[in-house]
RNA sequence: GGCCCGUUGGUCAAGCGGUUAAGACACCGCCCUUUCACGGCGGUAACGAGAGUUCGAUUCUCUCACGGGUCACCA
C-alpha cells in the first residue's frame, strides 16, 4: 500500500506539518520537580462532587509544586454537549476556590498553549493523524453502525473472549488503495482507525503513581483515532494534547485503567514522551446495599450547585474532600488548627486505591468545626451572601438588624470552646429564628412534672423580677430564689439524692422561662440569649 | 463472559512478617452542666473465606467469594 498516497487522498494538503505545530507549542521551562497538570472535562452538565474531588487532586499536585494546573475544554462530542457547560464548569471550581492558570475561560482563553478547546484544534490532530497513515499506523475505516453491530454478533456466536474491531475482524485493514478511492468517490463516511500490533498475550508493567505496580496487556484493538466529522476521540485528543500542552502529570478516574494501554501504544507511535499518570479512585455512594460510583445522572443531589444551594461553606467542602483525599490529613489539620488546607503537603503516595463512600454525616461534623473557628463578623458575611441568593426574605432581615445578629451570632462563639451548632448557613435561620418575631415559631413543651398553675405562676412572677441589668450571678439567683419560693429546689445534688421530696428543681424552672421565652427547650446559654433579645422581647413573651 | 482493580469495625482509615490491630465520624454510657452544644473519661464494633510459605501471617503466594471498573464514531 502506498501510506503516501492514502494519505494525500485523505486529508487536506494545507494542513499544518509536525515541525511547524511542535515550534508553536515550545516545552515549559520547569524547574526541578515542578508540575503541570489540568482538568479536562466536557460541558456534558453540571458538575459534581467527584468532579471537584478530581480537580482538587490535579490543582493541588501543581500548585503545591509551584506549577501550572489548566482548564481544557474536551468537547469531541458534540452530541452530549450542553449550552453553557464551559461557563458551569469554571463557575462551579471557581465557587470552590479552585482557579485555573491558563486554558480556556467562558469566552475566549489564556495561556500559550491554545487552542484550548479542542474543536478548535482540529487541524492539529488531523496532522498526527495524517503522520500515522503515512507511516502505515493508521487507516480509513467504512464500517456503518449496522456492520458494527453484525461484527459484534458474530464475536457472540464465535464465542470470543475479546470484543471488537482487532485483528482478523477488522475487515477495513485490508481494504486497497482503489477500493479507499472507490468509497471515497462515492462520499462515503469514514473514521480512522488506528493499526495495532499489540497483542492481549503480551503483559507489561506499569507504575501508576496512586495504583502502583499495575501489570496491563497490550491493546489489541484498532481504536478510532478521528471521527467521521473529522473529529479525534478521546484517546487520541488525550495523548496530543497533553504533550503538546506540556502536562507532566495525568490526573483522572480510575475507570481509565482500562484504555491506558491505548493510550501508552499512541504515545509510542506518534514518538512521543507519555506524562505521568496518576488513577484516582471515585467518591462513591450507598445506593441501597451496595457502594457505587457517583453518577451525573443517578445522583443530582451531588451536584456542586447542590452544596452551594445547602449552604456548606467552601472551605468546610474542601477541608472534608481534603480528608478523603489524604488519609493523614486530619491528624495534620488537628496539628495546625489555623493553617490553610492548601498548606497541607499533600502526597499521592497517600491517596486510597479504592473509592470513598461520600459521609455527608462527616462532612456535617467538619463543617461545625470549621464554623465553630470563625468570628461573627466572618460567619454573618457568608451568611449574608448567602441569603442574598437563597433567601431573600431572611436576608432583609438580617441586614436591617445587622447589629443583632452579629450579637446573636456571637453567643457561645468567644470562649475557648465555642459551641458548634452550625454545619451549614441554611441551618441559621431556624436557629436564630426566635429572636426574630416575623420569623418565631415557638412549641410550647413544657417540663411534664410541672403543673399548668404552677407554670403560670413562675412565668408572671419572673415577668416582674427580671431585669436585664442583673450580672449572671444576680440573675440566676432571681430564678434560684423563685424556684424555692414555689416549692422547686435550686439544689441539684440535693435533687438527685432525693427527687421525691420536691416538687422538681431549678433547671426544670429554668426550662419553663427558657420555653416561654424561646419557644423551644434547646438553646444556647439562656442568661446571654436573654440580654441580647433585649428587655422589651423578653417581658412581652412572658406576658401571657 | 474476557481482562483489570479492590476487600481492616456502620463510615473514612492507620498498618507495610511478631501490635493489647491506631485515630476520626456515628452510636452508647458516665462526668461537667439551669437545657442544648462544647469539653473530659469510658464502651460496643474489624482484618471476606480456604489453602500454602514461615517458628510466626492483617501483612507474602494461590484459589474462591463478593464489590467496582472496562470491553462505543462517550468521555
Amino acid at each position: 500500500m502506498d501510506t503516501k498516497s492514502l494519505a494525500t487522498l485523505l486529508f487536506d494538503p494545507e494542513l499544518p506539518t509536525l515541525e511547524a505545530i511542535f515550534e508553536t507549542y515550545p516545552k515549559r521551562e520547569l524547574k526541578e520537580g515542578e508540575k503541570v497538570t489540568r482538568m479536562a472535562p466536557s460541558p456534558t452538565g453540571f458538575m459534581h462532587l467527584g468532579n471537584l474531588y478530581a480537580a482538587l487532586t490535579s490543582e493541588r499536585l501543581a500548585h503545591l509544586s509551584g506549577g501550572t494546573f489548566y482548564l481544557r475544554i474536551e468537547d469531541t462530542d458534540q452530541k452530549r454537549e450542553v449550552e453553557g457547560g464551559v461557563q458551569a464548569i469554571i463557575d462551579g471550581l471557581s465557587h470552590f476556590g479552585l482557579n485555573f492558570d491558563e486554558g480556556a475561560l467562558v469566552e475566549g482563553e489564556t495561556g500559550a498553549y491554545g487552542p484550548y478547546r479542542q474543536r478548535q484544534r482540529a487541524r492539529i490532530y488531523q496532522a498526527f493523524a495524517r503522520e500515522l497513515v503515512e507511516k502505515g499506523m493508521a487507516y480509513p475505516c467504512f464500517c456503518s453502525e449496522e456492520e458494527l453491530a453484525d461484527l459484534r454478533a458474530s464475536q457472540e456466536e464465535a464465542k470470543e473472549d475479546n470484543l471488537g474491531y482487532r485483528g482478523k475482524w477488522a475487515k477495513c485493514r485490508a481494504l486497497t488503495l482503489e477500493e479507499i478511492k472507490e468509497k471515497l468517490d462515492k462520499n462515503l463516511p469514514w473514521v480512522l482507525r488506528f493499526k495495532s500490533e499489540g497483542s492481549i498475550e503480551n503483559k507489561f508493567k506499569f507504575t501508576d503513581l496512586v495504583k502502583g505496580d499495575l501489570e496491563l496487556s497490550e491493546n489489541d484493538m484498532d481504536v478510532v483515532l478521528l471521527k467521521s466529522d473529522g473529529i479525534p476521540t478521546y484517546h487520541f485528543a488525550h495523548v496530543v494534547d497533553d504533550y503538546l500542552m506540556g502536562t507532566t502529570h495525568v490526573v483522572r478516574g480510575d475507570e481509565w485503567i482500562a484504555t491506558l494501554p491505548i493510550h501508552l501504544q499512541l504515545y509510542r507511535a506518534v514518538g512521543l514522551k507519555a506524562p505521568k499518570y496518576m488513577h484516582i479512585a471515585p467518591l462513591m455512594k450507598m445506593d441501597g446495599n451496595t457502594k457505587r460510583k457517583l453518577s451525573k445522572r443517578k445522583d443530582p443531589e451531588l451536584a456542586l450547585a447542590f452544596y452551594k444551594q445547602e449552604g456548606y461553606v467552601v472551605n468546610c467542602v474542601m477541608v472534608y474532600l481534603m480528608t478523603l483525599l489524604n488519609s493523614n490529613f486530619e491528624e495534620w489539620y488537628a496539628k495546625n488548627p489555623d493553617k490553610s488546607y492548601r498548606d497541607f503537603p499533600f502526597s499521592p503516595k497517600k491517596m486510597s486505591v479504592s473509592g470513598a463512600l461520600f459521609d455527608l454525616v462527616k462532612l456535617d461534623d467538619v463543617s461545625k468545626n470549621e464554623l465553630a473557628k470563625l468570628t461573627n463578623t466572618q460567619l454573618y458575611e457568608l451568611l449574608e451572601e448567602y441569603t442574598k441568593e437563597y433567601d431573600k426574605e431572611f436576608y432583609h432581615i438580617i441586614t436591617t438588624k445587622k447589629d443583632k445578629v452579629l450579637e446573636i451570632l456571637n453567643i457561645g462563639r468567644t470562649g475557648p470552646k465555642p459551641r458548634k451548632d452550625i454545619a451549614k448557613l441554611s441551618e441559621i435561620k431556624d436557629y436564630i429564628s426566635y429572636f426574630f418575631p416575623e420569623l418565631y415559631q415557638p412549641e410550647y413543651q413544657f417540663p411534664e412534672n410541672i403543673s399548668e398553675e404552677d407554670r403560670k405562676a413562675l412565668i408572671l412572677e419572673y415577668k416582674e423580677i427580671y431585669d436585664e441589668a442583673d450580672s449572671q450571678d444576680e440573675w440566676f439567683q432571681k430564678i434560684k430564689d423563685l424556684s424555692e419560693k414555689h416549692g422547686f429546689t435550686s439544689n441539684m445534688k440535693e435533687y438527685k439524692k432525693n427527687p421525691d421530696a420536691y416538687k422538681g428543681n431549678v433547671a426544670q424552672v429554668s426550662t419553663v422561662l427558657r420555653v416561654q421565652i424561646c419557644g423551644r427547650q434547646n438553646t444556647p446559654d439562656t442568661y446571654e440569649v436573654f440580654k441580647v433579645m433585649g428587655n422589651e422581647l423578653i417581658k412581652e413573651r412572658l406576658s401571657m
